[in-house]
DNA sequence: CCTTATCGTTGGAACGTTCCAAGTTTCATG
DNA sequence: CATGAAACTTGGAACGTTCCAACGATAAGG
């Protein structure tokens, strides 16, 4: 038989000869109603072959959606989100605090080019902003009324955010060489802008930072201040550029600052991939060289050798983001803190 | 100030002195709307602060979410949704066909406890099921009207199904190593009871094969085809049952199997964690052992060695299932094929 | 100037639910 | 058996939009 017209609530009550209300009540608050009646409506709804009320309805009616949206925006998207083991991390984290709070994922790809219409026509409560770059979205989201927070990215004090220490990680991983006794330092940043090629130039000495990362620019400033106060210059050492998604750092890096014997980089990413390019090229780790992460992924521990980073409470984060992007009243911005996790990719300077 | 309460298209129409369904037009339907009207109205609604149509109101009355859900049910869930590569290659697929069609993307737990409310509540108008498993859920979303569509899982002939010839896959990999004059197999299967641990046992032979994963059967089922053809037998042969994320399957499966110089699985993952543990034990493939995989995904070609593999249309399967889950119509199923993709993880047989 | 066709605009009627004030029943109590 | 409180049920009124039949204006043709 072809679909018979969808069943309404109106249906069950004419069919259990009760009120509109009560199979309403019987579906929603069933408390409210009476054990033998509703089990008498829910048998007539199951007979007739009514599924339970329509989430159209209701949500009309009661104004909430009960989803939040991730939004992915920026140059990487969508691959990025999942192909990172950090972006993981967040998606399990925002997934984490979605299945404890009882409401649902909406997955917004930022690199979709109706990007401002999904948002417009997104069923959801409250967005997520995994990374900058989006204020036209941003600003969408708030006239539609949705509460926003953003990670990572210190915006407009009334929109609410989440994120990390960035600046005292790096001290904290500079420190850290500094007290193994390094002095020779190089270090690996990201250049945002798609499609450029690492620059290979081997006497190059820059800190220029274009289009970073959202929490570069802090690294950056962590590293340079722990490294001025150990009297040595930023600005005299090998800063190399690269592409988040950039697969021959390793090579460049040692092309580039051949006797670093330590290497401070943005982010654990970075820091395997060098480890694989050394560990090709025959470059020890710790012996000639000690390399420290940033993020703490998961991925890291297996590392060979397992990569000493600063880690930072990704989940948490998430989780946070997630608790904001849902939470009525004023927009609230949290800084969360990290720590040095020692492991064995970085050791006493060679001699 | 305070939020003053939502604006509505009501409000547009009375301070632009014209009526509800105008207002509507201009922003639904905006070629019905005289230009000159079109903008006044347009200036309006951005002085006073509306953002455009409520989806609330227009999805009652229109009827579509615009939106698939992407349920990922079963004992593993969210983790290893995005965890494994294959996971990803999926839920990127999945994410592709979305965009190009539109639509929104809304991920649901399969591991969480209110699954049920999770699909009766979902705003989506078609489910995507990702593995097997989920009868009550299945059951729900048809009775609410959804479309389903079912991924690598034979269903009920009304839901609609996208899988792959997994047969002809598992014959393929068999044959390439017999006609690589291998004659010692081993076999690599998947228990998914979880938290058992793999059997040890080395003299064991088995065929058995409990809660394996959808396609398993048949992927062992091809295996002992193809073997039969060439005269061997299969319940000779050391079957090793592993769980899915098990990461000690090399020693586990050399324990097992000593002699064996050819090795069949059940996915790219296990065998690329065979690839890792006997890289490990110093055996080397595919000089002493060749192992073929199954799935193709990206990580295998940058494996050492590159992995031979089976390569099934993740991406393509997973755009397949978006289309079946938004499409109205008689349900229906495709089944696509694999192919053999020879690269260096098979050798010829030792002498 | 009237007719007719065309293009724009209007306002009533849904869409399926939940809320809520008001009405009805039930039941313990005096 | 009357009373009052508590428990339960009812039906009208939203919620914000889009649809659609009908109406009004405008322009072209006679």
């Amino acid at each position: 038989m072809p679909t018979p017209a969808r069943l309404t609530i109106n249906d069950v009550a004419r069919a259990a000869g009760v009120s509109r209300g009560t199979v309403s009540n019987v579906f929603s608050h069933p408390e409210r109603v009476r054990p033998e009646l509703r089990e008498r409506v829910e048998t007539v709804a199951r007979d007739i072959g009514y599924g339970g009320p329509d989430p159209r309805g209701r949500l009309l009616r009661r104004g909430k959606f009960g989803a939040v949206g991730y939004v992915v925006p920026g140059a990487y998207g969508f691959v990025n989100l999942i192909e990172s083991p950090f972006g993981r991390e967040m998606l399990l984290g925002v997934a984490d605090a979605c299945d404890a709070a009882g409401i649902s994922l909406t997955l917004i790809d930022g690199r979709a080019a109706q990007i401002e219409a999904a948002v417009d026509n997104a069923l959801v409560d409250g967005l997520i902003i995994g990374t900058a770059g989006s204020a036209p979205v941003i600003e969408r989201a708030m006239r539609r009324g949705m509460r926003v927070a953003i990670v990572d990215v210190a915006a407009d004090a009334a929109i609410s955010s989440v994120s990390i220490d960035a600046v005292t990680g790096a001290k904290l991983a500079a420190r850290h060489l500094l007290d193994l006794g390094h002095r020779r330092f190089a270090i690996v940043s990201v250049r945002r802008t798609q499609g450029e090629p690492i620059d290979h130039a081997p006497g190059r000495r820059t800190t220029t930072l274009r289009d970073g990362g959202p929490l570069d620019r802090e690294k950056l400033r962590g590293y340079s201040e722990a490294l001025t106060a150990a009297g040595l210059d930023i600005n005299a050492m090998p800063v190399l550029e690269t592409v988040p998604w950039q697969a021959d750092i390793g090579p460049a890096l040692f092309a580039a600052a051949p006797d670093a014997t330590a290497i401070l980089v943005m982010s654990d990413r970075q820091a395997m991939t060098i480890l694989r390019d050394f560990a090709r090229l025959g470059r020890r780790v710790p012996e000639q060289a000690s390399i420290v992460g940033f993020d703490g992924v998961p991925d890291g521990a297996a590392a060979l050798p397992p990569l000493t980073t600063i880690e930072q409470p990704t989940r948490e984060k998430a989780r946070r983001a997630t608790e904001l992007a849902l939470s009525a009243g004023p927009a609230q911005h949290s800084m969360l803190s990290v720590k040095l996790l020692v492991r064995a990719s970085s050791g006493p300077a060679p001699a």
